[in-house]
DNA sequence: TATGAATGAGCGTTCATTCAT
DNA sequence: TATGAATGAACGCTCATTCAT
């Protein structure tokens, strides 16, 4: 593996641990096996190697989900998939959960700078779809998609606490239907 | 105005604008126009000088919220009148809402530490009555509680992004509807 | 008791457990039972009052141990006395002699401030006599004093490591004829 | 000269004018023509500095006296080389002998951190044979070996004090002989 | 690319001392 | 005498970043 590559994974793990002020560059450097400086090599400031990973977040969070869409799907499957997807990949990726988590409230993120990933893009489509087609209540697009981020975090964050997961199809699709139901007309 | 309250005041703005850890202990004091040296004195140190604040803001949003539920009232009353509570106390209490925020994901705040404020038990035995009533979807308590609240979240930061008050009751009514459609039968 | 002497008394217990820069004067007063403030009303800085405790254990000692050398002694057993005094005094207030020992290495410590009391004076006459006698080598009497002294907490910090008491006569005079070996001709 | 080494230097000479509590870190890396935080980077913190320093003075006393005792002395020429070294060390080095005096009295020293040093074994080696032949009185060995390095330190102080120096040999013996008689039989 | 020693500003905290009451 | 809140300089230590190699 090369050395960014140590480094990123390193460093998630250690700022989902520790939060991104509990994790010296000296120490993501260490545990990573390499030299203190060729962290800054890769990433001038521990501010970019923040935004660096939190790019490399949701391009996997893309890769992983878009795929399963397929295309004859009604809106409603499409956002269950998309919201099955994001949950199992939270669960599944557990640093990367909490490394966004961490992230959002913090004074790196800016709307903006999500604004311009496909991720994002992608589903603001389908919520804008929904809305034209009667399917959604009138409210924002963007706040649509805010609410059910906001549901998938808080499913994510209940499951993990009660050490579950998403083996029972039946439970499954109550917790979505709690969320559909928040936004469908 | 006490000194000690003055810190609370200056620490939550200060927090609020550069985070917990932007945020010097220095600068929180020089800022309340007390020494240096005071603040360890009411609090012997800065993480239970956040954890103060934290309580402080619980107690506030407890003050100002149960008064206004009415005996009488239904539970969808009820919890509406709590769901605009907060809502308002966190448009109002931008300080406050962004410490809380970043409280709860930092790792000074543990699960068992809110289940003890009486804020929260209020809120859970409600939602518990609405359980039990049938009312509410078969869904455990605490991920009602959690959802509800991220809502509540979610509806301010959107609310804050675009500038706007809770100044247009159909539209406010619309809002509580997509928290409360996520957990009714 | 009066807050004076409970302040010495804590404080020695303090000094001799943490040293005089790991024992803050707060936690002195706060120990004794006293205000914070009173300590400066009584000792106006910390470094008087580590004075004024040396001057309190030499007092001490002093009344400890002088009212046991009888007229008609020899020298010999004046010194016996004196050093049996001493090591007894110092086994019996394990404070009072981890005080000593940290005053008398560190910056407070000066020379002149031992020599105008009266139990080093009148350990001198003694030693002069013995010199101006013969029975004494040829060395001056300040080295020998001090020889002494060292041979003393030599002493009682070896009986202190292993947990002994001068129970044993014999063993005692063959300590003491250690001490008086290497002074006498 | 390393910067490792040029701390040290510094180090020992501010203490032993200062104090160790009266010496900051900060000052020691100025004086030392370094950085602050390089001294952390070689001693991570100042306790590990200060033994760090104890193992250095008592390796370079070993290195300095142990050659010049010769295989054929008997042994009490053994125990005069060595004593004669120890005193002759101290003087040379002023700033190691106060140092060491502030070490023994300080929370940091440990009498199993010294029982475990090459120097204080070959001691005591020497003392065993010679309570063993009989030659020295029936006292603990540890008793001895402490007896008369609280003599080489009583002597060491009184030479400084009187600012001599040992180029008078008779007298050097006869000093010598105070601390022999002291055990000898 | 890569190392790791080196930098130095900054931080949380301590504590002797002062002062209003 | 007595209190204890208040002061503020100082300290040990951290850590993002730089730089010589």
């Amino acid at each position: 593996m090369d050395k960014r590559t140590k480094l990123i994974i390193t460093a998630k793990r250690l700022f989902s641990e520790h939060g991104f002020y509990g994790t010296a560059t000296a120490r993501i450097a260490r545990e990573a096996g390499v030299s203190n400086g060729i962290l800054f090599h890769y990433f001038p400031t521990k501010d970019l190697l923040i935004k660096a990973m939190f790019f490399d977040v949701k391009d996997r969070l893309f890769d992983y989900s878009v795929g399963q869409v397929y295309k004859g799907a009604t809106l409603k499957e499409s956002i269950y998939t998309l919201w099955l997807a994001a949950v199992e990949f939270n669960l599944e990726n557990a640093n990367d959960f909490e490394f966004i988590r961490q992230f959002e409230t913090s004074p790196f993120y800016r709307t903006e700078t999500e604004l311009e990933h496909r991720y994002v893009q992608l589903c603001l489509e389908l919520i804008d779809k929904g809305i034209e087609e009667g399917q959604f209540k009138q409210i924002p697009a963007m706040l649509i998609f805010k609410s059910i981020s906001a549901q998938v975090e808080t499913t994510v964050r209940f499951l993990k606490m009660n050490n579950m997961v998403l083996d029972d199809v039946e439970f499954t699709h109550r917790l979505f239907e709690m969320a559909w139901d928040s936004l469908a007309k």
